[in-house]
DNA sequence: CTTTTTAGTTAAGCAGACTTAAATATATGC
DNA sequence: GCATATATTTAAGTCTGCTTAACTAAAAAG
């Protein structure tokens, strides 16, 4: 029981830094490029996850239509991603980044994952083995966690970084 | 080199999960209490770091006085941070969150933490140490990583979790 | 005291992210 | 083929968060 309490105690710990600091290097980043958080959201979608429909957008994010749309908008006449006609469907848009938009969210990411390398960079070579290994079992337990539920019928869900109220 | 590029990986593929997750998780609260990022933030702020005035606020928010005054009004309308006279400075106000304002918070930590609570239970015993220990390595090293450049006069960062543009 | 800072508020106005409602074009079902 | 359903857009209007500018009240400086 108290190794159980000791586990949280850390956990809980590395959260508080670990939130705090990339929420604010995304934040200052989305800044920097004049993206909003939506926009940026978006964006990182097309990116992991591939090119796919208005719709989609709209579901995934749990906003209407018509704001997908209007979102996509801006970010079409920014130059960070295009609407091109599905083939299969001429009623259907196919949204794909642009070679800006990629460039974009690369950097963004970039971003995200500079503050953990230079902390790397304090560690000694045995603690970095440590901690990879021990991480590699947290996302191994997190990746059982998403699946499992699924599984059982339950409601799966479906936005990913749509923190947008 | 190999190490630190298993280490980058590892601590990759982690964040990935992570950072999902907890977004998820914590626009999802945020929706269902009704609060703004930015109003959930400013009570985060008051929890974390403790009562203090206006000025502060829009200090470390990076934003106006003027808006950090409107952003308050809502919380106040709402019940969830009182505006009281400081006694030492009849001009400036103190902001505290309220009972209701406390309850709310401690409320959007949980869910945060759930999570990861739930992630815990997929451990084993030894597993739970050994993630325990590299948390906390990272943990310090990461404190390590946000003194150290204050020491040597660079400006420091004031804003704790402004994401909003 | 009077002047000047400092702390905070109020008002007017803008932009972004939503919503609903109505419109358009293409697929699909019978 | 025609009615209906689907994918998306446009228009109008709301709410939030922000900004600048003008204003009040209290503290500090002289």
């Amino acid at each position: 029981m108290t190794k159980a309490l000791q586990f949280t105690q850390s956990i809980r710990a590395w959260m508080d830094v670990f939130m705090h600091r990339s929420m604010r290097g995304w934040g200052l980043f989305a800044k920097s490029t004049g993206l909003s958080m939506p926009q940026f959201s978006l964006m990182m979608q097309l990116h992991y996850r591939g090119a796919c429909g208005m719709s989609e957008i709209s579901e995934r994010f749990e906003v209407t239509p018509a704001a997908a749309s209007q979102l996509v908008d801006k970010l079409v006449q920014n130059g960070y991603i295009v609407r091109e006609e599905d083939p299969s469907d001429r009623r259907a848009k196919l949204l794909n980044l642009t070679d800006k938009g990629k460039e974009t969210i690369l950097q963004g990411i970039e971003e995200r994952y500079r503050w953990v390398d230079q902390l790397a960079e304090r560690l000694t070579d045995e603690e970095r083995v440590q901690v990879s290994k021990a991480l590699d079992i947290m996302t191994r337990a997190a990746e059982g966690l998403e699946s499992k539920p699924a599984r059982q019928g339950q409601p799966s869900i479906k936005s990913t970084y749509s923190i947008h109220k």
